[in-house]
Parts: structure tokens; C-alpha cells; sequence
DNA sequence: ACGATAACTGACCACGTGATCAAAAAAATT
DNA sequence: AATTTTTTTGATCACGTGGTCAGTTATCGT
């Protein structure tokens, strides 16, 4: 009866089942968000019976929200990275191709990410989305003080972001209607987005 | 029994309860998609009994269909806008004004046409977004002629386009995430991510 | 004013939903 | 090997879903 062992526990086979579901979740919740997803059919993907899934998430909402939480942990990594440099052109540059990595490597997860915000649903948004606040706040403060001294040119830092996140997660979002109009094929598609996209910041950052 | 008159009637009451039912419908689609939302509560939303909401729209998915194809329609019309000019980079400009303004206008019909593209409803893709294509595909055309004739700066036009979608409707989409994260309340967004765009895209596409 | 058609109602249906629970099976602990 | 604990099952629940239909009411052209 050892305290920090019996407070969190976790059986392997926990671990594992936990781990099979999430997956079959993600699936299912990327594609139809929290109203239109199913348990029923999550534990068809899964490959289990609807009470064994519920025996291992007490209900939706614990899976869905469990799975927007580590999701979230995803999406942040590359923001995080972002630290001072003397090159804050390049800094900034590697971002975008964390960002676009991201979207190209974990499209079912941007997915679940934007359908979420798209989508409404009236959970923890404070709770949620705590961690992604401090962190953009504290890359603003880093992107001002880049143009405080004169390292990247004056624009404003949050549309600046605004833009980033926009213009690389569109490619993993809205693959579908991208995938109808390009003649491009899907892999190669992402290193043209990062020819297009480079130059572009990287002008728009130049100073002088 | 006129002709032109008798093929596609619609009665006054017709038309009158068709706009109260889209005008819910857009509502409940846009915040839970196809799958999550529900003809019952549209019909609560538009203050009927869901049988005579199926009076006017034979099921869930002609009620979506006909609403997304108005949509598009919306949302194709600042695009087709964009026409041939001696200054090319102000035409694009004016075409990202006309697209923020979009967002700051109809965010649900956004949201919808967002959610649409994201969670992978299997509708006539093909059918819905025919229109789309062939737009799309002229404009690509101009853009290239406006790049040989040297007027614009030569970029990869399809990714140019993404971009300014992305972009622009980037405000519309995530808007809730938007104004958790910006100091600013959110009318005033809109002038400032106009303050933003335009410069990149102007330097990005300026010749020489 | 009347007959035809348009518009609507209420009852109803089969089905899928999220969720519960007692009891059985499997694993881990002793 | 015995026992406790974890894991899984099958049956079952109340409810919401999309949708139908016979019959009633309102609207309209004549």
C-alpha cells in the first residue's frame, strides 16, 4: 500500500487497452467531431465491445477530452521550441517547418484540433487550452523583443503567428479540398507549400 | 399552366419556410456537423415540428446539401471577382479585403464550409464543389499570365491561393481560439489582420 | 362559395445512442 | 493452490435519432 505507486496506478494491460482506443478515437472523433462521433463505433474500430470501452474511459466525454489533452501536448511541441537565436529569421522559418512536419505527419490529429475549435463544444476550453495560452504569450513577448532590437522587422506578433498556424495546419485540415485541386500529389505538396511559404516570411521578416 | 412558371414553382409560404429552416439549419450545421446535428433540433431552432420541417426538405441531407451549395456560392463570389488589370497586386489585395470581410460577415457560413472540407462528409464532392474547381482553375491561369508578363513576382499560384484562404479565413474558423489569445476584442481583429496581410503579400509579390 | 391542392399535425416506427450492472472469466497476489 | 483483484461479457435500459403516414386544417384559384 505504497502512497505513490497506489494513487496512479496503471496496469499494463490498462496501458495497452487505453492506448488501442485512443487510437480507434482519434479516428473516429477527427472525422465527425464530439456530437457526430460514436462509442459504439470507436469500440467496433477498436475491435471491443462497447462496455469494455467504457470499462477503460468512464464515458465520452473522459475519452474525447483525454484525447483532445495529449493532442494538444502535440500541437504545442514546436511552438515550444521556439527560443532565442541570433538568427531569428531562421528561428522563426524552422518553425513553420515543425509546423508544416506536423501537419504532414499527424494530419488526423489537426484535424481533431480544429474540428474542436471550429466546432464549439462547451468543454474546458479554460482547462484545455490553459497550457497553449502561457506559451503564446511568452513566443509574443520573444517575437517583440526580436523586433525591439531590430532582428526581424516590426509587424504585429500575433497575426504574425496567426498566419503561421494558419497557412501550415490548412494543408493537414483541409487536405481533401487541397488534394481535389492540386495537381500535385500529396507528398511532394508539402515541400512546394515550404517553397512557397519560406520565401514569403522570410521577406516579409527581413529588415532594412 | 405556363411553362416557365410551372416547372420550378415555389409558393410564396414555400420559400418563406425554406429561408426560416436554412437560416436554423446553418446555425446547428455549422456548430456540430452533418453527423452531429440533429433535424429535430433545427426544427425547435426554426420554432416547428420536425414533420413539417420534412415537408419542405425531404431528409437531413438535402436540407445540408442545398445549404452548403449557397454557401459556396457565397463563398466562391469574392473569387470570381478577381479579374484581369495593370495592377495585378492590388487586384489580389482587393481579393483578400473582400475574403476577410467574408469572415468578419458570415464566420458560420465559414465554419460550415470548414467543417464540410474537414470532417470528410462523403457528398457529392464532385457534384458541390464543381463550381469551385472550374473558378479555381481560371484564376490559377491569370495568375500565371500576370507572373510571365512579369506584373507579379513568380510564385507557385495554387499555394498562393491556399495561402490567402488560409489566411483570411483562418479569423472566421478558429475565431474562438482568436479571441481567447488576442488583447484585442474582436471587430478590431479584422482591421488589424488587414494591416498585416497586405504588406506580406504586397512585398512577397512585388517584381524586382 | 366551393373544390382542389398545399400545408401541417400527432401518433408512431425501427434503430442507434450513451450508459449501467450483475455475473463470469482472467490475472495477479499471497 | 487459494484468494483477491482486475478485466470482460451479455443483457438491458431510457432516450434521441431520422423518418413515415393517415388524417386534418389552411390556402388558393375559380
Amino acid at each position: 500500500m505504497v502512497v505513490s505507486e497506489k494513487t496512479s496506478k496503471s496496469t499494463r494491460i490498462q496501458r495497452a487497452r487505453r492506448e488501442e482506443i485512443l487510437q480507434a478515437a482519434l479516428e473516429e472523433f477527427s472525422q465527425h467531431g464530439f456530437r457526430g462521433a460514436s462509442i459504439n463505433k470507436i469500440a467496433k474500430r477498436a475491435d471491443m465491445s462497447t462496455p469494455r470501452l467504457l470499462y477503460h474511459f468512464k464515458d465520452k466525454e473522459a475519452l474525447y477530452r483525454e484525447l483532445l489533452k495529449s493532442t494538444l501536448l502535440l500541437w504545442l511541441g514546436p511552438l515550444q521550441m521556439l527560443s532565442d537565436t541570433d538568427e531569428p529569421i531562421e528561428e522563426i522559418c524552422a518553425y513553420i517547418c515543425r509546423k508544416l512536419e506536423m501537419s504532414r505527419k499527424f494530419p488526423r490529429q489537426s484535424r481533431l484540433f480544429a474540428g474542436e475549435i471550429i466546432l464549439g463544444v462547451p468543454l474546458g476550453q479554460a482547462e484545455v487550452f490553459e497550457p497553449l495560452r502561457a506559451t503564446f504569450e511568452s513566443k509574443i513577448d520573444l517575437l517583440q523583443s526580436w523586433m525591439k532590437s531590430g532582428r526581424i522587422a516590426p509587424v504585429d506578433p500575433h497575426h504574425l503567428i496567426y498566419s503561421i498556424w494558419a497557412t501550415t495546419q490548412h494543408y493537414a485540415d483541409f487536405e481533401a479540398q487541397i488534394a481535389d485541386l492540386s495537381p500535385q500529389k500529396m507528398p511532394g505538396l508539402y515541400t512546394q507549400a515550404e517553397g512557397f511559404l519560406l520565401p514569403m516570411y522570410r521577406k516579409y521578416l527581413a529588415v532594412e
